[in-house]
This record gives C-alpha cells, structure tokens and sequence, in this order.
RNA sequence: GACCCCAUCGUCUAGCCAGGUCCAGGACACCACCCUUUCAAGGUGGCGACGCGGGUUCAAAUCCCGCUGGGGUCACCA
C-alpha cells in the first residue's frame, strides 16, 4: 500500500512556524515514499473559522513550495458523512446519548481534580434508559472508551507509548447541536483519505489514544502515528510570537528564502549525520521518520540567518533581482528603471555575501541607486574632514582624466596617488568610500567605483562640497 | 494535580537501538589569527556538553532504577 501523508490545519490564523514543519515533515515524507500528500482544513470550529486564514494558509504553503496533491478537502463539508457514522456507532450500541447540562459537566470536572483524577466525564448515561432523559435536552452523542485494559500505540517517532485505558473518558462525538467533534471528523476523514501516515505535533500524542480505539469501533485499520515534537523558544517554554512563532509570509517579509527556512526547519528535529547545508533534492532523498528526535527544539534566529546567508550567497542573480527590486522601490520611493536594474546586477556579487536577508540586501544595495548628495551615517560623516576632502578634491581632478574605468586600472591609480601625496589607501579610499556609498561599510572600493561607472563616480565626489 | 513524553557544548545536533575505536564529532553563535582600503564572505585555530545519584559490566554518553529539570494533554476547540 502506497504512503499517504496529510496536513490539516486548523483555519484558526496564519500558517505558523510549528504547523509549517509539520507539513514540510509530511510533504518530504510523501515524496520520500512516493506517496501522496494530501491537503485538509479542519474547519469544523464554525465560530473560529475564516477564510482568511484559509488563503494565509495556502498561500504560506505556496510560498513554502510545499505543493499537495489532488483537492483540498475542507472538513466542514464532510460533516454529514461524519455524523452518519457516529449514528453508525450509536445504533451499533458503540455510542450513546448523553444528557449531562454544562453545569454537571462542571462539577464533574472540578471534583475529578479534586481527586486527583484525569477521567472526567463520570460516564453516567452509559447504560442508562434514554427513557430517563430529561424532557427538552438536546444530547450530545457519547463514545463507549473501553473502561479496562491499556493501549499501546507504537509511535514512529515516540516509540512504544501505552496509556490505561481508565485515564481516557467518554468523549463526545456529536454536539447537541449535532455537529461532528475533531475527534471523530478526524478519524473519519483519516480513513476516507487512506491516510496512512498522520505525522502531527507532540501535543496530539494522547488524543491518538482515543482515536486508535475509534478506528476500532468503526472495524477500520488505524494509520500510523509519528508524532513529533514541538518548537520552542530560545527560553525553552513555548513559542510566542517575540520568539518567532510568526506566519511563514512574516518571514518572507523579513527577506528570508523559502528553501532557507525549509532548510532550517528541517534540521530543526531531524539529521543525516552532519549534514546541514541540505537541498530538497537530498532531503527528499534522505528523509525519514526514524531520524526525527524526540526532544523538542528551541527556535534561533541566529541559524536561520546562517543559514538565509548561504542561501542569498548561492542564489540566482536574475532571481535575487526580481525578489530585490520591489523592496527597492519601497526603500526609496522611486521605481527601479532599466540601468538601475543593469547597475545592481553589476553590483550583486559585492552584495551577496554582506547580508544574510533579502531586508538587509536591500539596504546595503540602496546607494547604489541614489542620487548624490547621499544621506551619510555618522561615522561617514565624521571621516570627512578638511585634510580628506582636501584629498578628495585632489582625486577628482586625477580621475577626472582617467578613462579606464576597470576596476584593476582604479586600483592602481588609487595606489599611485596615495603613494605619490605619502599617504595611506586609507587615507583616501574611506572618505572616497563615505562619498561614493554615504557609508563606512561597503563592497570593495574599486568594485563599487566600477560599477558606479565613471559619469557616476566624478558627479558624487563633485557633490562633495553638499556636505557640511 | 493526574496521565504521557523528553533530557549530549549557550543553541541545533552526531554518537545511544547492536557498551570499548568518544578525555565525545559537526553546525550556529562567540573569541583570536590569516586575507584585506572598510564591512562581509572565505580559511585556520580556540572556547564549550554526556543534568544528578545509584546500579549492571573488565568497560557506560550508550543498558536498568530512582531523583531532578523541562514539555505536552486533560472542552459540546482543533
């Protein structure tokens, strides 16, 4: 039997950090195997539900290259299939009404703790005469939990897990109302998709308890369970949203790569030995259950911008552009033309390794595009002093005769005139750098002189006296 | 509280299942040096961990027990 792995998320808000390693997880499975991947959204929370975090969703998967296979199966629609089988259940006597008030429920649940138990619904209509339901009470419909014995589920990433079979209540199926629970639209849905593999965060470990004995009401054979574990903060307690527990578009906004946080989840959890610059190709490749570790792991936004950095480093220059040039835009509030878009391509290979996000890229490729006089940050401002730009002026009457404008020829004029006014590189090029990029930090001097190209270079060193 | 799960450098992890080759390897971060006009990238080196206590064994990071610590779950939410 082929492998089907599925993700089924709650539309409830955007798609998470957490939910998006759950279905890289399961995509990469699937296509480890062969299989299938299927897409479902567990939108049976009317009250909770949006549309909007339905697009967020796809949209985040989307950008995750994360494709599934056949339609997205909305769980809302199967409903009436759901509560077909709970009927199923009731008539088998598998199930029963249950007319306890929220108030009951209430008690019940205070004095369980009260004793320390974890049973919570006493189970009290049972076996009782549907006869003695109060008049007026829509009842919810119950499961019938085996109340002896233990389960045990072996867990493909947890191992062997086994749970008393007293510790679990009789969990409802049908509200009042006679909509299905999670429980049951789950289990249903599992079985009808042929899932066969519902790989899922750690905090559904014990619900898959009470699922594996509705699998065998219902005479069906239960998939198989790889729950992993979950993300945590830097401080180890759960993710929140200062941590990183963000949607994955707040991420692409924030310049990161898909296949960087594709890369960084995945090693999140899960090895292959010291492998840690991983391709989807060798992820696919490589992928298995047994690989995932069992202790949870803590979310670092230093190794996600390692990582983004190899990433923007490796990219695609044509790719880079188009990913760089609306951040652009944005930046200076003027659209990119033509030799603009001509003069960062020059310029990305100087830029490429100096930032580890697409945000920080395009910060550090903005004086490229400006024009003179450029806004200078402190320190650039600092370096312009009567002696520099004394040396400055002196430059730009040398360079104004200079015609190659190669980035050798450049190199080797600067040296000559620094050597023939007995003065350090330094000494010139750091106030050139301040002129020419408004900054202390740049790409090589030479290189941006180059790419600037010489009409560009003289009017920014002639905009020098723009500066007080 | 009850039940379940987890536990190697600050962080992600390799090693553990089939004890010795591990005075524990890699990556990120940090520090130093090299390269260098700046900042990066790159290269080299450094710092840095088997939570604690008992066993078992000639030998334990690896197996067993306890403790401690952390996490998850206990809805007519999913």
């Amino acid at each position: 039997m082929s492998v089907v792995t599925r993700f089924a998320p709650s539309p409830t808000g955007y798609l998470h950090i957490g939910g998006a390693r759950t279905a890289l997880f399961n995509w990469l499975y699937a296509r480890h195997t062969g299989g299938r991947f299927a897409l479902r959204i567990e939108d049976t929370d009317r009250k909770r539900s949006t549309p909007e975090a339905i697009d967020a969703i796809l949209s985040g998967l989307r950008w995750l290259e994360l494709d599934w296979d056949g339609e997205v199966v909305h769980q809302f629609a199967r409903a009436e299939r759901h509560a077909e089988m709970a009927r199923r259940l009731l008539v088998e006597g598998k199930a029963y009404h249950c007319y306890c008030t929220p108030e009951e429920l209430e008690a019940m649940r205070q004095q369980a703790r009260a004793e320390g138990r974890r049973m919570l619904y006493d189970g009290r209509w049972r076996d009782r005469d549907p006869a003695e339901a109060p008049p007026g009470v829509e009842p919810v419909v119950r499961f019938k939990a085996p109340r002896s014995g233990e389960t045990r589920i072996g867990d493909l990433v947890q191992g062997p897990v086994t749970v008393a079979n007293d510790q679990m209540d009789d969990m409802v199926l049908l509200r009042a109302d006679g909509t299905p629970t999670y429980m049951l639209s789950v289990v249903v849905d599992d079985h009808d998709m042929d899932v066969t593999h519902v790989i899922r965060g750690d905090d559904h470990l014990t619900n898959a308890f009470r699922q594996y004995h509705l699998y065998d009401a219902l005479g069906w054979q239960a998939p198989a369970f790889a729950h992993i574990p979950l993300i945590h903060g830097p401080d180890g307690a759960k993710l929140s949203k200062r941590h990183g527990a963000l949607g994955v578009e707040a991420y692409r906004d924030m310049g990161y790569l898909p296949e960087a946080l594709r890369n960084y989840l995945l090693r999140l959890g899960w090895s292959h030995g010291d492998e840690e610059i991983i391709s989807t190709e060798q992820a696919i490749q490589w992928f298995d259950l047994d690989a995932v570790g069992k202790g949870a792991a803590r979310f670092d936004f230093d190794k996600l911008n390692s990582l983004n950095g190899h990433y923007i480093r490796t990219a695609a220059d044509e790719r880079l552009l188009d990913l760089l040039c609306p951040l652009l835009e944005a930046h200076l509030g003027k659209p990119v033309d033509d030799a603009g878009r001509r003069r960062l391509n020059a310029a990305l290979p100087g830029l490429k390794p100096r930032a580890e996000t697409l945000e920080a890229l395009a910060d550090n490729a903005a004086f490229y595009l400006r024009d003179p006089p450029l806004p200078l940050t402190d320190k650039a401002a600092k370096l312009l002093t009567p002696e520099s730009r004394e040396h400055l002026e002196r430059l730009r009457e040398t360079l104004s005769g200079q015609e190659d404008w190669s980035k050798a020829a450049l190199e080797m004029r600067l040296r000559e005139f620094a050597a023939a006014r007995e003065i350090k590189l330094g000494a010139v090029a750091q106030p050139l750098r301040a002129v020419l990029t408004g900054s202390t930090a740049s790409p090589g001097l030479f290189e941006v002189m180059a790419v600037l190209g010489r009409a560009e270079c003289l009017a920014r060193l002639a905009a020098l006296g723009a500066y007080s």
